[in-house]
DNA sequence: TGAGACATGTAATCGGTTACATGATTCC
DNA sequence: GGAATCATGTAACCGATTACATGTCTCA
């Protein structure tokens, strides 16, 4: 089998056609229209990766032959699709993955809803927020070589990536509180301040 | 002249190498060691932007010749190399340098340090606050289409970006008084909690 | 019925990742 | 003096960006 490892690009189009069938356009759509993974809406990025999928078998394309001059593809998430979505999302953070920065760890999280179990998801918190806990601590040990006055921008510098997963530390903990709060009640998530 | 864009390891890179002369080996060591720009430390990726750097007159390379069989070549920042630089360390923060998170709007800032005055540096943090400001109010905007309990994922995802966005809004802020407060004192800067 | 926006892609280029290759240095 | 590690790159592949091409619908 040796699944072959995609890129994030992949993943986040395995889970949003997983959600329901599309087209490259509608994937366009939603990435220029929503904040939905950041990812770059360009179609020569979008096509090529629906096709790409399809070829390996993880997307089937349904020919929508309507208008005949110009028929589309309508994409939809084929069983080992599934397989592989889910074996990814199994995956624990990785310290990599924090630091590349492309944004995998909480696209995991968001494409786990129905997924993923409510206590697989709140392990997977409890993985990040340790693996952000990790990094925070090795910055904080560059800030006793770096600080010195002549310096002062590449401290600052340094002191914005420290909050900055300082501010995702947070986020895990109050994720997960949120989804325990959701399984007793059905109030709506509000943000802590 | 038609100033041609680069990338933001090759901005990296001239910062870098503005700063010393260095090797491709040297440049290794800072991003495999450093949080300098979370960049990749990939040999691959490094030598030939060095390079293509040196290619277009931006860097010029000495060969040293102590090891015989073995020559480096040792970069350093030409003329019209600190010309692009500082182009470049003169424009704004944008909206898509931000949201493509490659963290180009901070390594200027980083950069900028003994290349800009600390009047434009200061000018330089207000309009990345702008941005910031700007951006996190079209992110509130989607939670109010977004959130449902049905979707609570997606929603904890997206105060996720907001809470990011909202600390980074915090740092300019501070990153701007500590360094007014430098201009008065010469005490080192602290994290503000 | 013509202009513009919406929809659906393809092609060329180019930077980055991964893997490989080889030369020097250290040190056991 | 052989192994491991440090140093200095090159090459192949491959995904993403940019630009282009073409079809279809809307509506003044």
């Amino acid at each position: 089998m040796a699944e072959k490892k995609l890129t994030t690009l992949e993943y986040g189009l395995l889970g949003l056609v997983g959600m329901s069938p599309l087209t490259g356009y509608d994937v366009h759509k939603v990435f220029s229209t929503t904040p939905f993974g950041h990812f770059s809406s360009s179609p020569g990025a979008i096509y090529p990766a629906l096709r790409r999928l399809a070829h390996i078998g993880l997307l089937e394309a349904r020919l929508d032959t309507a208008k005949e001059a110009r028929p589309r593809r309508i994409y939809s998430l084929t069983d080992s699709g599934e397989e592989a979505l889910e074996a990814w999302l199994h995956q624990p953070v990785t310290r990599e993955e924090l630091i590349r920065g492309a944004g995998a760890p909480i696209l995991r999280f968001a494409l786990s809803a129905g997924r993923l179990t409510r206590d697989e998801t709140l392990a997977y918190l409890e993985t990040y927020q340790k693996v952000v806990a990790v990094y925070i601590e090795e910055l904080y040990g560059y800030t006793e070589q770096t600080t010195s006055p002549e310096n002062l921008y590449g401290s600052l510098a340094l002191y914005h990536g420290i909050r900055s997963f300082e501010s995702e530390l947070e986020w895990t903990k109050w994720a997960a509180t949120e989804i325990r709060r959701a399984g007793r009640s059905s109030r709506k998530p509000r943000p802590s301040r």
